[in-house]
RNA sequence: CGGGGUGUAGCGCAGUCCGGUAGCGCGCUUGCUUUGGGAGCAAGAUGUCGGGGGUUCGAAUCCCUCCACCCCGACCA
């Protein structure tokens, strides 16, 4: 590839709605633009590494016996009204309408087309176990899209579907795809981590995330260093046991006046905050008219509201009660809430359960109870895992205690059961000619959020570092002195078509640009190998290699130029 | 959805308070020089000042309104 044909579009700064450095980085080095919120537009250069990660991704699904297949964007309503997600969904699912009025909408997923094409074409359990991939674009109309092409509203996602005829060959082919992701991640160079997660959305049972590690990660992940366990910390199980301590206290009202948060009470009191108790107030189902529920913490503690609202006769999603139901209810404001008196449902955290002579709100504005304990002040609530884990915490395997780190999901896989199967009559007959619902697996990639997790992880002052696997380019030739020097245009050239021969990725930049020029572009771009030629080293038959995490140039002589970079790029 | 902020040349920004007919750096064009880490000199091109409406002799600047984008919040007892 000659640069003067191809097209290089580099900015000296970045757009000023550019946030995190992956995002910055991208614009800058010519590989994405943003056309609107979460939208954005492949330029050259940035589809190169797409097409890089989906190639792995293909190749990778291709070998684990997954068939491609391509459906499309727009998908009728009809399917999404028998599954029941028309009405599920909410707001990130876009809708539109024909020119009949008829309403379709851009898929975020395509659970329901796969399931359509399933209970079509598969009938027998002799047609089964089956797997069906495509890598495709999506369309979730985010809250608040952000960090560019890591969370955009369109972007492209690698979405696999299994059809099995038992339970046990679903685990199986689970098993197959967990394998499989983690070759994926493996050969993309990404530092990664596989972790059991919640099932969210979409439904099922049985589920891991697999996160690139990142401070910019939008999801917290908690880990064992002694052992192999990592969960999302919406999932991750927080333990705690023994016995309550010994109540020492009687129980004392004080006046706290303006205090409201935890933070200020632990302040006031001068005690502690977890030595306090926090109240909060969420709804209760339908069936209990959405009474409110008053869910106890300890103070250091935080909600983690996927555990509460799995709670039985608890509303889902989640919802706190509003301050006049809380008045109704508690006689108090928010801020000075608390069991002793309350005769609502409460339940309280595991961590609380072990706890005495603590310090709680008195449903008396302005007032709390210190030397509050369980049982003898109010009764003995339910007791649940309510909050998220903190770095400390014991880990769940009994190996030690955890730690808590960021990640980026770019994968997930579930296995989603009949969900989709038993809502739409996705169905086969077995052996003995009965009729079966099909368990199903779904699994997906985040193609175009790979890349900017890759650069997030993979950068230095100067720009992106690509790992190998998703480079525009395996390799740059900078030739210095182009329009000049015959000798210069010459080797370039030559070494050019040697490596285009061998099947190098390889670009010659024959822009005639000043060499500071050529440098700081290629590094900002982030291609991983360099290929120096001038007129300086050609007098003694030199050229000079520099892998773009090199911090000094290699001479390497013109006749072993070749296998020199043959010999650099098997290696990294 | 709530709160805050920003919108001026391709990109980054000044000018807005205090109204007088738009500027800087980078980039772009042309010429000459230069050529191993984002060149120098000279000459140039490029603006519905986010849109609409209003006030005024006169609006980027003041008022109203709409739009776009960004940030924070949506953990809270």
């Amino acid at each position: 590839m000659l640069a003067s044909r191809f097209f290089i579009s580099t900015l000296k700064e970045a757009p000023s709605d550019a946030e995190v450095t992956s995002q910055k980085l991208m614009m800058r080095a010519g590989m994405i633009r943003k056309v609107a919120a979460g939208i954005y537009t492949w330029m050259p250069m940035g589809l190169r590494a797409v097409r890089k990660v989906e190639a792995v991704v293909r190749e990778e699904m291709n070998r684990a016996g997954a068939v491609e297949v391509l459906m499309p964007a727009v998908q009728p309503a009809e399917l999404w009204q028998e599954s029941g997600r028309w009405e599920f969904y909410g707001p990130e699912l876009l809708r539109l309408k024909d020119r009949h009025e008829r309403d379709f909408v851009v898929g975020p997923t395509h659970e329901e087309v796969i399931t359509d094409v399933a209970r079509r074409e598969l009938r027998s359990y002799r047609q089964l176990p089956r797997h069906f991939y495509q890598i495709q674009t999506k369309f979730r109309d985010e809250i608040r899209p952000r960090f560019g092409v890591m969370r955009g509203r369109e972007f492209t996602m690698k979405d696999g579907y299994s059809f099995h005829a038992s339970h046990e060959d679903l685990v199986r082919e689970y098993q197959n795809m967990y394998d499989t992701y983690n070759r994926i991640f493996t050969r993309l160079g990404l530092s990664y981590r596989a972790v059991a997660a919640d099932t969210g959305s979409i439904g099922g049972t049985g589920s891991h995330e697999f996160h690139v590690i990142a401070d910019t990660g939008e999801d917290d992940i908690a880990y064992c260093p002694g052992s192999d366990y990592a969960a999302n910390v919406e999932l991750a199980e927080a333990q705690t046991s023994g016995p309550r301590a010994q109540a020492q206290r009687a129980l004392n009202k004080v006046h706290t006046p303006g205090v409201k948060t935890i933070e200020e009470l632990a302040t006031y009191l001068n005690i502690p905050v977890d030595t306090t108790v926090k109240a909060i107030v969420v709804r209760g189902d339908e069936e209990s008219a959405h009474a409110p529920v008053l869910l106890l913490l300890r103070g250091d503690h935080t909600l983690n509201e996927i555990k509460a609202q799995k709670v039985d006769g608890i509303h889902s999603p989640l919802t706190f009660s509003t301050a006049e139901e809380i008045v109704t209810a508690f006689g108090a404001h928010p801020g000075s809430l608390g069991p002793v008196g309350f005769k609502g449902r409460v339940i309280m955290d595991r961590s609380v359960a072990v706890m005495a002579d603590f310090v709680i709100g008195a449903n008396d504005d302005d007032w709390h109870y210190v030397g509050a304990n369980i049982g003898r002040d109010f009764p003995e609530p339910e007791v649940a895992d309510l909050r998220n884990v903190v770095a400390g915490d014991p880990s769940p395997d009994g190996k030690g205690t955890l730690e808590i780190c960021r990640g980026i999901e770019v994968g997930h896989i579930f296995q989603l059961r009949t969900k989709y199967s038993e809502a739409m009559g996705c169905k086969f007959l077995d052996e003995n000619g009965r009729e079966q619902v099909m368990e199903m697996g779904c699994y997906g990639i985040g193609v175009t959020r790979i890349l900017g997790a890759a650069i997030e992880q993979n950068h230095d002052e100067r720009g992106i570092v690509w790992p190998r696997a998703m480079a525009p380019f395996d390799l740059v030739i900078c030739p210095v002195g182009w329009g000049k020097s015959d000798a210069v245009r010459e080797a370039a050239n030559r070494l050019h078509e040697a490596l285009i021969a061998r099947g190098i990725d390889v670009i010659l930049d024959d822009r005639n640009e000043r060499p500071g020029v050529m440098f700081a572009d290629w590094e900002l771009i982030g291609v991983p190998h360099r290929v120096v030629i001038g007129e300086r080293g050609l007098k003694d038959g030199m050229a000079e290699y520099q892998g773009r995490r090199d911090s000094e140039a290699t001479p390497v002589a013109l006749e072993a130029l070749e296998t020199f970079i043959a010999d650099r790029l098997a290696t990294q």
